[in-house]
DNA sequence: CGGCTTTGACCCGCGC
DNA sequence: GCGCGGGTCAAAGCCG
């Protein structure tokens, strides 16, 4: 239903010393694709930066930021191979700055509590207690954003996500949307809302881990051997 | 009829 | 303690 968004390369940092620390970094998506395309990064003084020939589509944004995280800690052995591959032309970047620490902090908790074999904390629980936690609960997930130029406001990530609230925020004339992911045992939401000084800009605000495969067309027995780098 | 969106009400964290 | 504001709930309506 969702169109493909039509997202343009805009290298601007967004988030950079901002308070607000639900944000950890910033991604532009070249025109012809239609989701980040991750497979490993390059580190640069700005940030992480993505070449286009490491295309595949990203199932889970969370785990964006975790192929991120692991790509950092092992760039190092990559130096050069990596960058000779931007061609002068990265097409997506994370920026980290102060404000974002602590999310960066969070997702290495998580990727640490998974690869230990204990993170199945968030995922039996009844549908009473995820009542009683919901939102207010002081543990928050990994989020991160990310800002795109789109003329559509819910970009194609291959999740099926279903709308639970809108809100105006205040000094803003744009709505922020809020999603949640519609497979069961998944908590993953989503908020989306427009730059207030550039329309053109949505930003979209991930939270949690996804617990299943994107809710691809596609027979599920057919994914890529690739996406074994985000569900272990 | 089921799934989704809309929207006003409500909850609760946080700053003062 | 109080008020503000972000986030969520849930009933009603819409749509295929």
């Amino acid at each position: 239903m969702a169109a493909a968004p039509q997202a343009t390369l805009n290298q601007q940092p967004l988030f950079e010393d901002q308070e607000m620390p639900t944000q950890m970094g910033f991604f532009s998506f070249p025109p012809h694709l239609t989701y980040p395309q991750l497979g490993s990064c390059h580190q640069s003084s700005k940030g992480f930066i993505i070449p286009p020939s490491l295309a595949a589509d990203a199932p889970s944004t969370t785990n964006i930021a975790e192929t991120l995280l692991l790509s950092s800690a092992t760039h190092k052995q990559r130096e050069g191979t990596i960058a000779s591959d931007l061609g002068g032309h990265p097409l997506l970047s994370l920026q980290r700055s102060r404000a974002n620490l602590w999310a960066w902090g969070e997702v290495n908790e998580c990727l640490s509590r998974k690869r230990s074999g204990s993170g199945e904390d968030h995922l039996g629980l009844s549908s009473i207690k995820m009542k009683k936690i919901k939102a207010r609960r002081k543990v928050r997930e990994p989020r991160f954003c990310f800002k795109t130029m789109s003329d559509v406001d819910v970009l194609d990530d291959g999740y099926k996500w279903r709308k639970y609230g809108q809100k105006v925020v205040k000094n803003t004339q744009h709505p922020r949307s809020y999603y949640r992911c519609t497979q069961d045992n998944c908590r993953v939401k989503k908020r989306v809302e427009r730059l207030a000084e550039d329309p053109r800009m949505v930003i979209t605000t991930y939270e949690g881990r996804h617990a299943h495969s994107p809710s691809l067309d596609l027979e599920e027995s057919q994914a890529p051997s690739q996406l074994s780098n985000f569900f272990f």
